[in-house]
DNA sequence: TACAGTAGAGAACGAACGTTCTCCGCGCAA
DNA sequence: TTGCGCGGAGAACGTTCGTTCTCTACTGTA
């Protein structure tokens, strides 16, 4: 038998595959079980119910955004380059042809009035994002209201090029940013 | 018996409102039945499947949106105030206590993958709303690039506001809003 | 009054779901 | 080898849902 560790992944990568393709609701547990290889008594071990499991899910989306987010601005020399780079990740995500959309702003629209634990930690990831460009506004010598304006013009990139099907977003808000990063350092400068 | 016209408006307007608190998925034909005051027999004449009803709700919201939209924006008197209302109308939005998101976005993000009429009405909305902020943006005499900005900016202060359960999105995206629009219209001028 | 047509209420049906249970086979201690 | 415990496969269970059907009551007409 594989080790609880290996389980847990192969079903954890499998769900959110299959939920994020398809929508959580959609995607029943069988499917999970066939895609993943782990019977569903195995999964029950694991994951106390699919509520469980979809928050498992969201937080496996976090750690794989947290790394996206953190290897797009690898090549960034300053904060402003690093800033942009989010919008430059985000052109990139969304010409895969998996794309769908921001799983957390779905799985929210999908189950946030039902499971408080999806709300609270789609509530959680968007404040850590929040936080996150926080921090890069700061170091940029930018006023603080400048976050959350960028953090909205992210938000606004996805929902538009989930619904639109095209990834043309990415580049608007990123000129957005820019003109928007222009005017605040130049203020503040 | 009531006519079908009024039967109709009962139904969707129950409907609209169970789909939007609870999710469309969440929310039963039975449910619907109840608070509507319809018969099952009759809602299935008046809408051959629940899908049907589905589009029509959205429909529904469209035309609430086109009129909540225009009403926000009679007392501007330029197209830049038009253009500001927008984010004004958000707030007020926002403040509803039932104010649960964009019934478009999380409507798309439960059922786009799986039904095609979702997606396309659901695009077209949002495609009728770029349009109206192009228009806007020409009156007021800004470059089109302009245009897609601000309705990112409208998109991200919906989901921003709907996760964080707080409306202080649409101020933010009012002052981003504001910055774009100040430096779009002295470069053009 | 008798009758035909229609609509409402909700029972009924078949499918699908989340979850649990049963059965079977395998690995290991003595 | 014999027994035992554990895990895999998936059948089974109870519920819920979308949709249809049945039964009853009522309306309008002669």
């Amino acid at each position: 038998m594989i080790d609880e560790k290996t389980a847990r992944e192969a079903v954890v990568q499998a769900a959110d595959e299959l939920f994020y393709a398809h929508g959580v609701q959609a995607v029943g547990m069988d499917a999970v079980r066939t895609a993943a290889g782990v019977s569903l008594k195995r999964i029950y071990s694991l994951f106390a119910s699919k509520d469980e499991l979809i928050v498992a899910v969201l937080n496996h989306r976090t750690a794989i955004w947290d790394t996206g987010l953190a290897s797009a601005s690898e090549r960034a020399t300053s904060a402003r380059e690093r800033i942009l780079a989010i919008f430059d990740f985000l052109d990139a995500w969304f010409r895969e042809p998996s794309f769908r959309g921001c799983a957390f702003i779905n799985t929210h629209g999908e189950l946030g009035s039902t499971s408080t634990a999806v709300a609270d930690t789609v509530r959680e990831q968007k404040r850590a994002f929040q936080k996150y460009v926080a921090q890069l506004v700061a170091d940029a010598g930018a006023p603080p209201a400048l976050a959350p304006q960028l953090a909205i013009l992210a938000e606004g990139a996805q929902t538009t090029a989930a619904i639109a099907g095209t990834p043309e977003a990415a580049h608007q808000a990123r000129a957005a940013a820019e003109t928007l990063l222009d005017v605040a350092t130049a203020a503040h400068a």
